[in-house]
DNA sequence: CTTTAAACCTGGTCGC
DNA sequence: TGCGACCAGGTTTAAA
């Protein structure tokens, strides 16, 4: 389920609670992951602070000094807050317990996964060849002009890519090229410079505001106390298929077209 | 090197 | 109420 803007609503509601923690106890119900949880997970984590909890893409990082844990929520996962007493939920994988609050990783699919890594080390191998943050400093329109131009795919399979710009999903793939009014199908080597810096700007704002829409779930006390990894956003164009298109003075319909095996909406009125 | 397809999993929904 | 088909926000691996 999570994309960039739903992990990092997860990490900014963890934050507040595992920020300065003491590691008391990790339970692990479930190792079985695509790639298993090491062996040694536990006894690393336990007796050690969490000085901070960092995201790159969709990945979560927990820096506790000289090494830390690293976590993904796949296509299912979520973090929620485990009170006292609070019984274990099908799919509670894994369970951290602090000195502050104890969390459960929550996911039905095991997409997910959760690894070790130490700072002696090179950056791990989830990260290492992540591209940039598109919210940070080294995300602009040239850079993303350089990368496209290289490539020959759709642009709806180039913003899925990694690689090229972290965090993006299916989600909010397809809302960040209606935003720009660019189509799904174009090749992404044939984007011009002027699209490169609308799309640069739209992927920029359709991340914000859902942080910003997620970030308004967490103030929102009844959600705080529930799983976080997942807010339903207002969305334009992703699962509106044969509705209407949004954009003022359009009267076009969204269309749902499968590109590699996964959706993507538009209008092919205003999306060109 | 590139691009595509299949695989990994469970659960919800829809049509019969 | 049940069953099969299909769908789902991600990533890696094998194959072409």
């Amino acid at each position: 389920m999570p994309e960039l803007p739903e992990v990092e609503t997860v990490r900014a509601g963890i934050a507040p609670w595992l920020e300065g923690a003491t590691i008391i106890n990790v339970k692990i119900n479930n190792r079985a992951f695509r790639i298993p949880i090491p062996d040694q997970f536990e006894a690393t984590l336990i007796g050690n602070i969490i000085e901070s909890i960092h995201r790159r893409g969709k990945y979560l990082i927990f820096n506790l000094g000289a090494q830390g844990f690293i976590g993904h929520l796949g296509m299912s996962g979520s973090i929620r807050r485990l009170d006292l007493n609070e019984p274990e939920r099908k799919h509670d994988h894994l369970i951290l317990v602090s000195d502050k609050v104890s969390i459960a990783f929550n996911d039905p699919r095991r997409f997910g996964g959760w690894d070790l890594w130490r700072h002696d080390s090179n950056a791990h191998k989830w990260i290492s060849n992540l591209g940039p943050e598109p919210l940070g400093n080294d995300f602009n329109a040239e850079i993303l002009s350089q990368k496209l131009h290289k490539k020959s795919a759709p642009i709806k399979q180039c913003l899925l890519n990694q690689n090229l710009i972290a965090g993006i999903g299916n989600i909010y793939a397809s809302e960040a090229l209606w935003r720009a009014e660019i189509s799904p199908l174009r090749l992404a080597c044939e984007l011009t410079a002027n699209e490169c810096e609308k799309l640069t700007s739209t992927i920029r704002s359709v991340l914000q505001d859902a942080i910003e829409a997620g970030g308004s779930t967490l103030r929102d006390h009844r959600n705080i106390e529930g799983e976080l990894g997942y807010f339903q956003h207002r969305f334009d164009v992703y699962g509106r298929a044969n509705e209407k298109c949004r954009r003022p003075d359009c009267d076009g319909i969204i269309t749902k077209i499968t590109q590699s095996a996964r959706s993507s909406f538009f209008c092919a009125h205003c999306q060109y």
